[in-house]
DNA sequence: TCAATAGTGTCTTTGAGACACTATCCG
DNA sequence: CGGATAGTGTCTCAAAGACACTATTGA
């Protein structure tokens, strides 16, 4: 029988490695998109993969989380949540490595990217044109971050931290389209962010070639006026390791 | 800066230790319970804790969690679910431990318990009334466990897990009741239940004082069928490290 | 005035909740 | 019969969806 934590000698155990992966989305042009790194070494050498790195022993998976964000894009307080951890014990052939992945949402109107001395190449690449297959088990960490994405869009506000300060309603809705992959009803999507009353005028216009557009932003500090937005009804959100 | 993954020495960084904890609930006398090891040796000595104890290096962080749990319980084959990951620096005095939470749900007839060879006793405790500071962050992991269980409780058929092979409309219920802590309308529930086509007549009555009740079984396999439950509007699941 | 885009009003259908009613057993 | 428990029917109200309508600009 295994001996359990309570008599733990910390030297008495082999232990993994622990490492951060960190799936960044944004909005460019309409459409969703990912930033992934080409690794420049074996293992999937050449291969584009999650961006991520080892914990330092003095950082909380946050905080690791959010260095490697800003390692690879400049970019601080953004949204980041943990999404999962994944411990298959050969998903990297190096040695035992765990991996706590988080999901970031970027705003579209950042976008300066460094390259990593690691890399050969950090870019972002759309959803649905992904460059092959991913490094590790990074396709199916991408695939379950996108699952994530999608059920938490139908009741949270999460969509707005990937527009721009400043935006449309129209716009809105067309993030919501994107990421959840169907048209929404204008008329019905106009009543729903009205009655929500999670946006603020700013007074701004935006002028095209029709009407102008009224330009809103997020309105935060809403108190504890907790909100819910609900366009389908299917929420499958169970995640199995593979 | 910190050098990446890609060029990853095995033996250059520290490497923290990793856990695997399961918070284990079960429903006795129509009340949610948790089980609880009370620890014997420092640090917390004396404590109530969330069993656990660290993975080992061929296992996935699922078939540690099923090995812990059978440890624990000699259950197998139950209901199991990766929760989130605890990484404070801090969080055990010892050495740096990063623990991966997991919530399983055990069925309500099967209760042998294993007292480990580590602790000085196992319960179940009801998760109204605790024994006091748990050791660890384990209060918080208990706290969001419960918020995750009632979570999923509103869009899932998890609650069928807790249930007997067999059981009532009425027990049914009151289970919903007593994670949600918040009274149903029967009408209500049965037209729900009914409606969703998850139970199968087992043909088999309960006497008592009253008209005889039918008793149900949990329909499996049935299909793509996806069904959500919904009985009110909140639904919070973020999680958030403290 | 027309094309183009923004934004509103309204009817229908669905489903949640409240709550009163009926059913079947024991004594 | 009456008390106890199981189970059903039905009314109301609010929100979701479909979809037709109006508004404001530039050319």
């Amino acid at each position: 029988m295994t001996e359990n934590a309570q008599t733990y000698d910390a030297s008495k155990y082999e232990r993994p490695s622990v490492t951060v992966d960190v799936v960044i989305f944004t909005l460019q042009t309409n459409e969703l998109h990912v930033l992934l790194v080409q690794r420049k070494n074996w293992p999937y050498e050449g291969c584009w993969a999650i961006p991520g790195g080892f914990i330092n022993m003095d950082e909380t998976l946050e905080q690791a989380a959010r260095r490697e964000l800003e390692e690879e894009t400049g970019v601080r307080d953004v949204y980041l949540e943990q999404l999962y951890t994944f411990g298959a014990p050969q998903r990297d052939p190096r040695t035992r490595v765990i991996s706590v992945a988080y999901i970031a949402l970027v705003s579209a109107d950042i976008q300066q990217l460094r390259v990593s001395d690691e890399s050969t190449a950090v870019r972002w690449f759309p959803v649905s044109r992904l460059p092959g297959q991913l490094a590790f088990d990074h396709d199916s960490i991408l695939a379950i971050a996108l699952d994530r994405l999608r059920s938490k869009m139908e009741y949270t506000t999460l969509a707005f931290q990937l527009l721009p300060e400043v935006f449309s309603i129209l716009e809105l809705k067309s993030i919501y389209e994107q990421i959840l992959g169907e048209e929404l009803d204008k008329g019905n999507f106009y009543r729903k962010i009205k009655d929500a009353r999670v946006l603020e005028d700013t007074g701004l216009r935006r002028e095209g070639r029709g009407r102008p557009t009224v330009l809103y932003r997020f309105r935060r500090n809403r108190g504890e006026e907790q909100f819910v937005f609900r366009w389908r009804e299917s929420r499958v959100d169970a995640v199995e390791e593979s």
